[in-house]
RNA sequence: GGGCGCUUAGCUCAGUUGGUUAGAGCAGCUGGCUUACAACCAGCAGGCCGGGGGUUCGAGUCCCUCAGCGCCCA
């Protein structure tokens, strides 16, 4: 066996990779970049290359936890750019040896999923009814939405995500991702509900999911539920509007108004107390009294909490139910009454004032000025209230613009309103310790990102909502009994057995009840809601490992090696997964994260679908090809925001024909004979290249081993550039020489050992093209060929040490640049070369005279010691 | 308001624990078809390393401060 060709593995076994017979090569005249995705990705998935063997050892597995895009968004570059990252740490580690178990997702759970269906069929769920047998949906979109069962409207989300999954699978074995598609998984496929559905089951039976009627973050046009983690803030104008109560007995020489400032007056007969801080001197003497509110005359007590900011407007703030989040904190601690307002809908509702909870000193005039706002949208009522109180003096002065923040859910457009509904909770306020811990055990890279993570557990301020008003998504599997009254007791909530699931509590029936009692006195009822989102991609580990469907291959790959994601779903995603992974498994879902950065547009902005400037990847790799994407890709340092760049992938693409080009001439100069083993490299300047590629492997495994893959394509590029510019041209006549000789046994060895090693680093970068180069030479792929090893270098290799290579390079750079100078063609003949230096160096020059002479044109080479390096070049006469 | 990151050539970016004259690619300019490659090659030019202060024999690198940009959290 020949030891250039078959280095040892990192297991210590021979793995065969490099047949000694497969010469002479097979290397076509024209190579050529065309056509070379197709033929690999489908030679790939017939050889199965990136099959994972799911009954390799667990300390030999490495697995990937990749995100499932979401499916019913548009193919993004972003894409591109971030599983480009993974899928090259991902090709390192399998050529390292290990066992890769790198599935995909799908994601098309949720909203997205539900609109996109609600406008293409032309349909709407109404989760009252039934499901209808045979259904069809409509032809095409008609004028009114058609009302369709849950189970229908999910139909026919599947039905259309399983053709965007299409569109996305087709993206990514263009591109080249190394994935398993055996281990295809999506958000809301089966296996994901019964997987979502038990562990929330769980969850519910130790207590950490519970059920509850509390104050709920609300987007009033999506009509449902919102999570702390998917609100943002946004600043928006406003104004504060300055507001007289009338103090309540205030007689005897005190003053009898309080004037507070709010920026939602429309909220005031939801008033139901003032707060100012304890210190305040200004108010201390009021707290314990009582005021009365303008127009609707509800006394309300004056009360000092901590949170009141004596900086703020006047000091002293009206408390609501509720009007934001500091509301609720007040409610809750002062332990407040609750005048409901604002119903689901966003308008304000029905009032019986004079009436318990609604006490007031004139019913009449209260639902006179009632009447003005009720079942109009916060807005609106903030108008007409902000006129009313004007004319009744209440307002103090023009209201003062301001732009504040305020909450917003992310996908919506009017501000979140806080209401009260009852809610699926997973305790997450709790656990913020541990959580917190479990953020400094995970390895962060790039390191700052864990950053992001403690700030936002340090900041959680509510437990989990996991309850969505929606249709399309992961039901919860629980049925609640309806009382003999028609009243449905939630406090026992009926649960099925785990081997029922995946269910759909309108659809299935609990045991020891029939379909008729659905809905009934003395009967059932299905919980109507799904579960954020989130709460089932939290389990992506759980579903791609098929965690209890097949424990074996769970305790495989669990807990996993690497998350790799972008940084600005820290919260929901990386959050969310190891708040599951801690309570079903007590420990980190994965050992490392590797946080990418964004994609920018090629101006450096965000890209965003209403800035109209999302970069579609497609047609970038029909225009470059799939490596010079990749190549950009891999350029993309860790964590770092990258700007789409269309240079960088022709500079790819450049690569990859060098890569073409390189390979055909290096295995032309291997055609004739064998190939010589590592041992008959003997030429100092031929070890002193494999001595700088010596250095490169090892930079490159170790920046790899720390998931710095734009550093490992960098060392490895450069070196190659240099390999083919200088080396290449100094060994050119020699290995044109008689094989049976030692200096160009010397050279075709090394030539040989050099490309292979090249062609191994660079494949988790240029997959494609150093697949096709490998096949002229070699049986099997390239990508399941051993990654490089020093052991393959010959024995005489010094690491680190190329004296010979670096000087002769210097020189032939001198020849080269006196020859430019001069505007004379690198084929002209130099009638003379003198090179002053140190003796040691002149010594390793003269190691590879013949060399340097050859490639220069030198004719008369003359060396002198001296002080420092001097060189003369001159060229013979022009002809 | 608290925090994180960035600022180096016209552009995009490297620059390790402080250590020769700060690097690369692209773009630009000047040449060259050289039996692997004109989808190529060679060469040249291009920098107050954001501003200021400090530590040090020595700072792009460490500390302080200011400014701009981006982001996270409240």
């Amino acid at each position: 066996m020949d030891s250039t060709a078959t280095p040892p593995g990192p297991d210590g076994t021979s793995r065969s990779t490099l047949p000694a017979t497969a010469l002479p090569p097979d290397v076509p005249d024209r190579p050529t970049l065309d056509g070379i995705e197709a033929k690999w990705a489908a030679r790939w998935e017939e050889a199965g290359t990136y099959r994972f063997d799911r009954f390799a050892a667990p300390e030999r597995v490495f697995a990937i936890d990749t995100p499932p895009p979401t499916v019913s968004g548009s193919l993004h570059v972003g894409h591109v750019f971030s599983y480009t990252h993974t899928d090259a740490v991902a090709r390192y580690r399998r050529m390292r040896g290990d066992e890769v178990f790198y599935p995909m997702g799908w994601d098309d759970n949720g909203l997205p999923t539900e609109r996109r269906v609600q406008q293409y069929f032309g349909v709407r769920c109404d989760p009252s009814l039934r499901r209808q047998a045979g259904f069809s949906p409509p032809e095409s979109p008609g004028k009114e939405p058609v009302p369709i069962s849950r189970p229908d409207f999910v139909e026919l989300c599947e039905r259309l995500t399983a053709r965007d999954e299409q569109a996305f699978e087709h993206l990514w074995r263009t591109l080249g991702l190394s994935v398993d598609w055996g281990h295809t998984y999506s958000t809301v496929g089966e296996r994901a509900q019964r997987t979502s559905q038990r562990a929330f089951l769980r969850l519910v039976k130790n207590g950490h999911a519970y059920l509850a009627e509390a104050p709920t973050l609300w987007d009033v046009d999506f009509q449902t539920a919102v999570s702390q983690a998917e609100m943002e803030d946004r600043e928006v104008p406003g104004a504060y509007h300055r507001l007289r109560f009338q103090l309540a007995g205030g007689a005897g020489g005190r003053a009898t108004w309080v004037e507070i400032e709010t920026t939602r007056p429309e909220l005031l007969p939801a008033c139901v107390a003032l707060v100012a801080h304890p210190d305040d001197e200004r108010y201390r003497p009021l707290f314990g009294t009582e005021a009365l509110t303008p127009l609707f005359g509800v006394r309300v007590p004056i009360v000092a909490h901590p949170l009141a900011e004596p900086d703020k407007g006047s000091g002293i703030a009206m408390v609501c139910t509720f009007g934001d989040v500091t509301d609720v904190v007040w409610w809750r601690d002062l332990e407040l009454p609750t005048r409901t307002l604002l119903g689901r809908d966003g308008r304000l509702g029905a009032v019986e004032w004079g009436e318990a909870g609604w006490e007031c000193t004139n019913p009449e005039s209260a639902t006179r000025a009632y009447s003005t706002i009720q079942g109009r949208t916060a807005a609106q009522a903030r108008k007409l209230i902000v006129e009313m109180l004007a004319s009744s003096a209440s307002l103090i002065g023009d209201p003062r613009p301001i732009v504040h923040a305020v909450k917003f859910y992310e996908r919506g457009e009017r501000p979140l309103e806080i209401v009260s509904s009852r809610q699926w909770y997973i305790r997450t306020l709790d656990l913020r310790d541990r959580l917190a811990e479990r953020g400094k055990e995970l390895h962060w890279h790039p390191p700052y990102m864990e950053h992001r993570y403690q700030s936002w557990v340090e900041g959680l301020s509510s437990d989990w909502n996991v309850s969505r008003q929606r249709f399309f998504g992961v039901p919860f599997p629980l049925w609640y009994p309806v009382s003999a009254d028609g009243s449905v007791d939630y406090d026992h909530p009926i649960l099925p057995a785990e081997d029922q699931l995946p269910m759909d509590p309108s659809d299935a029936v609990p045991d020891g009840y029939n379909e008729d009692q659905r809905g009934a006195p003395g009967g059932f009822i299905g919980d109507p809601d799904v579960m954020d989102t989130w709460a089932t991609s939290s389990l992506t580990p759980q579903i791609a490992g098929r965690f209890e469907d097949d424990p074996d291959l769970f305790a495989r790959v669990f807990p996993m090696n690497l998350r790799p994601q972008s940084h600005e779903i820290i919260r929901t995603w990386l959050f969310s997964t190891i708040v599951r992974s801690e309570l079903a498994h007590g420990c980190l879902p994965w050992s490392d994260a590797a946080i990418s950065g964004w994609v920018l547009d090629p101006d450096r902005k965000k890209m965003s679908k209403s800035k109209g400037n999302v970069v579609t990847p497609l047609p970038l790799l029909q225009t470059h090809g799939a490596d010079a994407v990749r190549y950009w890709a891999a350029s993309g340092r860790p964590g770092v925001d990258t700007a789409v760049d269309e240079g960088q992938m022709k500079v790819g693409r450049r690569l990859a024909i060098k890569v073409l080009n390189a390979s055909r001439f290096v295995l032309s100069r291997l055609a004739d004979s064998e190939v010589p083993a590592a041992a008959a490299i003997s030429e100092p300047l031929d070890l002193a290249m494999l001595s700088r590629l010596a250095v490169v492997v090892s930079e490159a495994t170790s920046a790899f081993d720390d998931l710095d893959y734009a550093r490992a394509l960098q060392v490895t590029e450069a070196f190659f550039w240099s390999f083919c510019d200088d080396y290449l041209e100094l060994v050119k006549a020699r290995s044109y020489d008689d094989p049976s000789l030692a200096g160009p046994a010397s050279a075709r060895g090394a030539l040989a050992l050099a490309l292979s090693v090249q062609l191994r680093l660079l494949a988790p970068f240029l997959p494609f093209v150093t697949e096709e180069v490998w096949s002229w030479w070699h049986e099997g792929s390239v990508h399941r060929s051993p990654w490089p090893d020093l052991a393959e270098m010959p024995a005489a290799t010094t690491p680190g040490d190329a004296t010979v290579l670096d000087i002769a390079t210097e020189i032939l750079g001198a020849i080269r640049r006196e020859k430019s100078g001069s505007k004379r063609s690198m084929r002209a003949p130099v009638a003379r070369l003198v090179v002053v230096d140190s003796p040691d160096r002149l010594a390793s020059l003269a190691e590879a005279e013949g060399d340097l002479r050859e490639a220069g044109g030198v004719v008369e080479m003359l060396t002198r010691p001296g002080p420092h390096l001097e060189v003369t070049v001159e060229l013979a006469d022009e002809v």
